[in-house]
RNA sequence: GCGCCCGUAGCUCAGUUGGAUAGAGUGUCAGACUCCGACUCUGAAGGUCGUGCGUUCGAAUCGCAUCGGGCGUACCA
């Protein structure tokens, strides 16, 4: 439990002593009560935590919430606890402050845990997947893909360090029409290199792109016209493998640049050839969920989702409004759609490989496909409603002097994601990139490759090699750093609000796991440095007091400790110089 | 048409799942270094929480309606 679930806890129980010592007393009836919430107050004037139990319990006990709460209040017993005083304000809130007791244990808990500080067991003994960009292969990776990456990953850190089993993947989509489309596109490119532009006419929905025209050409390069006199199916296969083998690792160096790595690279067409698309259709057949019409296999997704959103309290009319269609998993061709390959790939997760949870990060242009997915998981008794999470992350809008850049891979003429980090500083992509991710993001490159204060990531960041740098400094004019700050010595404002700040890393940690949102630590970082400058700013420590000066340097080295850990989980280095 | 996401200070965004007088950063303006790193700190100005009803002790938060922006609604992936 983290120190401010700790708190929270000894409050409610603090809270239902009390309640039980006045329905003891008789004057409090004993009925059915509502949950005790306690919350962090938004003005600190307010008290350090607040209970609302008495203005949530007035309409059970018919009291008036100022009652109950002062019947509360006079039998709350705060010997041995982590706080000083209670008190009642406003329309009823029972106010607590924090007290030594807190404030020793914050620090005690950050001098004895260091690296594992803000750490949890909640999502202990699950096992949980992240997959993440999975880009099409056909082309280099755009911004969207960066904000995927850094999410995901950031993400899987959180995940895991909550104490979660934790798998990052990116899935290949090495199969289909786009890789065909691939295909052709290198081969038009390559034979016009030899019979010249006109002769060859470019596939009309073809990639446009130059990469398509280097791989032809490093094709022609190193190989000659070899190709040029085969029969079409193998040239294009030919081709389509070694456009892959370039893609591939040419995807793993430009997000491995991004300190973005994985643990698996799972390949759509194994699912084809291992003839694991086709078993989970035939489990789909025998499941009664298709039917076929006009040659082609189809899924009665409509059926499926009318039978959630029914169970789900929806309307039948609502439902009818909603214009529901079924989905094809095999063309009349005889070809299986991206849709069935899908469901395979995910039914693989969960029933091959025993994922607990798995969450996708999709861009929000994939919306449409996500009840869909889910729904065609819960027909195969995999309830995909309740342990497929997909994160929709919104396209990133890229600025370029003020003006809309669009982004198609199509056009040729995107900013890539390699270009990016030629521009931009990891840290400072990774930090701008890990925004919430359900919101539209604006990417102003005349921004972002500044390096200067206008980016919070250099905040942070001097914040930590401040630290250092004080820690060295005094080091060497002999000033010790004991193992434990002593409390009784920090009392100025700033010495309190900077150990409150610290007591918070462990629950933004856990609501970043939560929320599936790492940007909760963005700020928090931010807000964590802003009260160690106004610490440092107002109590000093050279020429204090040899046992005041300990324990602000040993607070300021708890200090470092948590920025430290917050940077590492957000894939960002936490420098000693700058 | 239907569906999903978003709308809070000039700008970028928070708001702990319904709590107290609406919060940061940035920008603007006014200040602070003989001193541990000024990539820092202090202060001021800045708001009809898109709009209107409703639910209740209490709404930025929940419901309905409406306006605006984005994205979907393929035998594409």
């Amino acid at each position: 439990m983290n120190m401010i679930e700790q708190a929270k806890e000894q409050i409610v129980s603090l809270t239902l002593e009390a309640y039980r010592a006045a329905v003891d007393a008789g004057t409090l009836s004993e009925v059915e009560l509502p949950a005790v919430a306690v919350e962090i107050p938004k003005d600190s004037a307010n008290g350090d935590f607040t209970t609302t139990f008495a203005l949530a319990a007035a309409k059970a006990l018919r009291k008036a919430p100022k009652v109950i709460a002062a019947e509360l209040a006079g039998r709350i017993n705060l010997t041995d606890t982590y706080f000083k005083s209670v008190e009642i304000a406003g329309p009823g809130f029972l106010n607590f402050r924090n007290g030594e007791r807190w404030h020793d244990a914050v620090l005690s808990a950050i001098e004895a845990e260091q690296d594992a500080y803000g750490t949890c067991q909640d999502l202990r003994g699950q096992k949980i997947m992240v997959e993440f960009v999975s880009a099409n292969p056909t082309g280099p990776m755009h911004l969207g893909n960066a904000r995927g990456g850094v999410l995901g990953d950031t993400l899987a850190s959180i995940l895991s360090a909550c104490g979660a089993t934790v798998e990052r993947e990116f899935y290949v989509n090495d199969a289909g029409n786009q890789i065909d489309k691939f295909a052709h596109s290198i081969e038009a490119r390559y034979l016009q290199s030899f019979q010249g532009e006109d002769a060859v006419p470019f596939p009309e929905d073809g990639y446009h792109g130059d990469d398509i025209r280097e791989l032809a050409e490093r094709y022609a390069q190193t190989y000659g016209d070899k190709l040029v006199n085969v029969a079409p199916a193998e040239r294009c296969a030919e081709l389509a493998r070694f456009g892959l083998d370039i893609n591939l690792p040419k995807m793993k160096a430009d997000l491995q640049r991004y300190k973005v790595s994985y643990d698996t690279w799972f390949l759509e067409s194994t699912l084809h050839e291992s003839g694991y698309v086709a078993d989970t259709v035939n489990a789909l057949v025998d499941a009664g969920w298709t039917y076929e019409k006009d040659g082609a296999l189809w899924l009665k997704t409509s059926e499926i989702l009318r039978e959630n959103l029914l169970k789900a309290g929806k309307k039948p009319s609502e439902i009818d409004k909603l214009n529901l269609k079924d989905d094809v998993l095999r063309r009349a061709n005889g070809f299986y759609t991206y849709f069935a390959a899908d469901i395979a790939y995910h039914r693989n997760k969960f029933a091959v490989r025993g994922f607990d949870r798995v969450i996708n990060i999709w861009g929000a242009d994939h919306h449409g496909h996500v009840a869909r997915l889910k729904a065609a998981l819960d027909a195969i008794g995999l309830d995909g409603s309740n342990r497929l999470d997909i994160i929709l992350m919104q396209l990133v809008k890229l600025l370029r002097d003020g003006e809309i850049v669009r982004m198609s891979k199509r056009t040729g003429k995107a900013i890539s994601l390699s270009d990016l980090l030629d521009e931009v500083p990891i840290d400072a992509a990774r930090w701008f990139f890990n925004a919430r991710p359900e919101t539209q993001m604006e990417f102003d490159l005349g921004l972002a490759v500044r390096e200067d204060a206008e980016n919070p990531v250099y905040y942070v960041k001097y914040a930590h090699a401040r630290i250092c740098s004080l820690l060295r400094t005094l080091s060497a004019e002999g000033a010790v750093i004991p193992a434990h700050a002593d409390i009784c010595l920090l009392t100025d404002d700033t010495e309190r609000a900077l150990i409150k700040a610290l007591a918070r890393f462990g629950e933004e940690v856990r609501l970043c796991a939560r929320d599936y949102d790492p940007s909760h630590l963005n700020r928090y970082l931010q807000d964590l440095a802003g009260y160690f400058h106004r610490f440092y700013t107002v109590c000093r420590m050279k020429g204090e007091a040899a046992e005041l000066q300990s324990a602000r340097l040993k607070l300021a080295d708890d200090t470092r400790v948590v920025l430290r850990n917050g940077l590492r989980l957000l894939g960002i280095e936490a420098p000693e110089k700058m």
